[in-house]
DNA sequence: TTCATATATGAAATAAGCATCATATGATAT
DNA sequence: ATATCATATGATGCTTATTTCATATATGAA
């Protein structure tokens, strides 16, 4: 391990939110500003704002102001390889727990 | 995305607890039982237990019983590359939080 | 079988994370 | 400047996660 606990922690902790996995899942695909977010996650504005930052600040997506609205985009150079590892392990070593709470 | 967010989220949540962060990386080098993780790791043996419960369910590690103790080893087809994936992520876009709690 | 050691389990207590509310800042237009 | 729309921030209450405590199960030895 190159970082801190804390770290990998912080890390971790921003994709363990299923709220911040539906916002990194509806920019995908093309880049949203805050509102349309809201709009197709059906969450709050504070709420999605707050968990942008996180993942913001994680390096996980990256914004930029355009007149009023502020855009997100993903970081798709992490983001996709990682969400294809964690496939990948799943289809081998979590088929028992699919649709599990724990 | 190939698997429900939940399924996600518990992945991520499993990776998102200092504990348990220690406990795969005292698992990097060698193969250990719960007692000597918990020499290693100054952790009591309870807790220690119950996360390894949780890193076992997502694939994270692996267990095998020999005699009266149960070694632990860890997942390294997972767990290898998505350190190195994470370290080069951290390296880029994360310099900012190193040492940082939010 | 009984004892000692190793690990696991369940429930309760504590801690951490999160959404919400109220409010603030920023941007553009008038 | 003021008004309006878009997004961000801080604090608080609530929920979920985690550790701890007490106890149970499991394994091997005597």
């Amino acid at each position: 391990m190159k970082h801190s606990l804390e770290t990998y922690n912080l890390f971790f902790g921003s994709l363990s939110n299923p709220n911040r996995l539906k916002i990194l899942n509806v920019l995908r695909n093309k880049n949203l500003n805050v509102g349309e977010i809201c709009n197709y996650t059906k969450f709050e504005q504070t709420m999605v704002s707050h968990n942008l930052k996180r993942l913001e600040r994680c390096g996980m997506v990256f914004s930029e102001q355009k007149g009023k609205q502020r855009y997100y985009s993903l970081n798709k150079k992490t983001i996709k390889p990682l969400m294809k590892l964690i496939d990948e392990h799943m289809g081998i070593y979590c088929v028992h727990l699919i649709g599990r709470k724990i």
